[in-house]
DNA sequence: GTAAAGATACCGTCCGGTCGGTTTTGTCAA
DNA sequence: TTGACAAAACCGACCGGACGGTATCTTTAC
């Protein structure tokens, strides 16, 4: 059955679409539950049509981090442009985005799942990185100083804990540590 | 050709050569690029030798999970021991044992890239999760001290960077975070 | 008319797990 | 000491499904 004379032609959702049910996905089951014929079928698209937009695995896995990091990235720009105070303003947003993101293309949660999930592949680290070096100079933060690394390493552990904690054990008094840490970043 | 007759049985040996062939896979090629063919050819173990001390793949990881928190396990408890002084003493080991591991069954390059590797595993955290709550209790630290998460929150990002880090860009002052985050310990 | 969008069928490979085998080791009675 | 016997250790061939990618087609849009 050929479903192209069924429905318009509309590449721009269908590639949106592609990349939400990969998130879910990627989720749900990991980057190794991953596979294309899943990711046509929960996106109701054929493989070819999906192979139209991201012609390897890779390249969807890629279109994937692309978009978190582009969701993340406006979400840091959104909470800098409404802080007045200069002093660790950088940092301070980045506690903001990395443990209280607001959603945009992604839900929040979908996001951090994601973002968990392709830790592990190595391909996509140093594309994080530069990302990272690229946005402490465009923001005329300090790389190097040493409170601010703490308090930014302290977000991404807090991260790490909230997106790895099983249900059934809820994490208790992380409001406390996120004001402290946004607290130390007037010290900087 | 059967090379059982060739070999002495030594089901200890034949299980750490096991374990170490995946861990040396997965901090390679990542969780996805785990095979049991790889394994056992790598550890010179025929694939039904393989089978029968890990019966499955999901019990080879879970084995090398087991065998990395053991080594970790140990590595704090004797950093834990030398330590003289009683305040924040689990979270200074933490941090020094998180960040400069000392090699046990495993080198430590190789713990940290495996770890790694299996944060996006969901059906290890749990266990994790599980195993430091465990390590709070027996050590008499205080789980919900506010500083003290951060401390070790810190420790992980940083630990989480410097893994996730592209070789090329070498990172600076690591030692300085470490030892901040040394003396942070004293204040608890 | 042509290029992009999208669909369907299919192929080759890879890989997890099964299975039936052999050899070693431990145990225990004679 | 020895022989019998079970269990553990270990081997390698094989199967079947899953999956990435290709090839080729039709339809829509400009």
């Amino acid at each position: 059955m050929f479903d192209a004379c069924r429905r318009k032609k509309q590449p721009q959702l269908v590639r949106a679409q592609l990349l939400e049910a990969t998130a879910h996905i990627v989720a749900e089951c990991g980057p190794a539950g991953l596979t294309l014929d899943g990711v046509a079928r929960r996106a109701g698209v054929s493989k070819g049509g999906l192979i139209h937009h991201f012609p390897s695995k890779q390249a969807l896995i890629e279109g994937l981090f692309a978009a978190i990091v582009q969701a993340f990235e406006d979400a840091l720009a959104a909470l800098i442009a409404r802080d007045d105070d200069p002093r660790g303003r950088f940092t301070r947003a980045y506690v903001a985005a990395v443990l209280a993101p607001c959603d945009g293309v992604f839900s929040c949660k979908l996001m951090d799942a994601c973002a968990l999930a392709l830790t592990g592949d190595v391909a996509l680290h140093e594309a994080w990185h530069a990302w990272m070096r690229d946005q402490l100079v465009r923001h005329g933060e300090d790389a190097e100083n040493v409170l601010g690394r703490i308090i930014r390493y302290a977000a991404d552990g807090l991260w790490l804990e909230a997106r790895t904690h099983p249900a059934g054990f809820p994490l208790k008094d992380r409001q406390a540590v996120i004001e402290r840490l946004t607290a130390m970043t007037y010290d900087l």
